[in-house]
DNA sequence: CCGAGATACCTTGACAGGCGAGGTACTTTA
DNA sequence: TAAAGTACCTCGCCTGTCAAGGTATCTCGG
């Protein structure tokens, strides 16, 4: 991984929930999304991913369903509810303002 | 704070570099500009910084030395060092990066 | 002259999230 | 039949953030 976890930090939640917007979801699947997505350089570990729905589940953002998967072993599925949809939204409103606050911080070194 | 500081966790490091990137500073100065420059919507708190500060001296990417201000309490100012400007290079190019994926990864709710 | 508020530094201990390491179980494929 | 892929989960460590508390100096209004 050549961006190091806590550059993540904080926006794992972010990242699961925005997933679960499109449609349910399972672990395995999101992980590899992410590693798809972002060429390999991101990469959720497992450890961290389980907390995260875990951590989910208890807040009321999403629900869990167990599925069959034809294939393979089995799935646990887990869907977005109405709270998770106003926590994402307040989630990618943050990550907006950070994106904008960091660059204004970061930007020091341009005016030389 | 509207965006809470987990959400920084992994940056502090490059803010305080990309600032020492321009002029020697010290801490109560630093954290002002960080606050007038998010206009208030960041904070790094005193704690955090001055461990942060800690941090970099011990891996040096920063050296101290006492300075005088004309009026008020003693300052210590920080300077970069060599190491310290390639470490701030590579953490603004992750930064960049981390960008870039995280909006590939929360985008993904715009496609309905 | 005295107290409040600003400037400026620092430490301790609790807490939370990420993750390395390890484990389970099933299926496909060579 | 062994390896590799799919898929889940937990324990315990590490690290960074921060609340709370402390110190010392200077300025300014009353």
């Amino acid at each position: 991984m050549s961006v190091a976890g806590d550059l993540i930090r904080g926006h794992t939640d972010a990242i699961i929930l925005a997933r679960l917007l499109q449609s349910d979801s399972y672990g395995y699947e999101i992980n590899k999304m992410i590693s798809t997505l972002s060429s390999g350089r991101f990469e959720l570990k497992e450890a961290t991913l389980y907390t995260a729905f875990k951590r989910l589940e208890d807040t009321g953002c999403i629900t869990s369903y167990w599925g069959d998967s034809g294939a393979g072993a089995r799935r646990r599925y887990y869907t977005i509810t109405p709270t998770g949809r106003d926590v994402c939204h307040r989630l990618l409103a943050d990550w907006k303002e950070t994106k904008e606050i960091m660059d204004k911080l970061l930007d020091l070194e341009v005016h030389s």
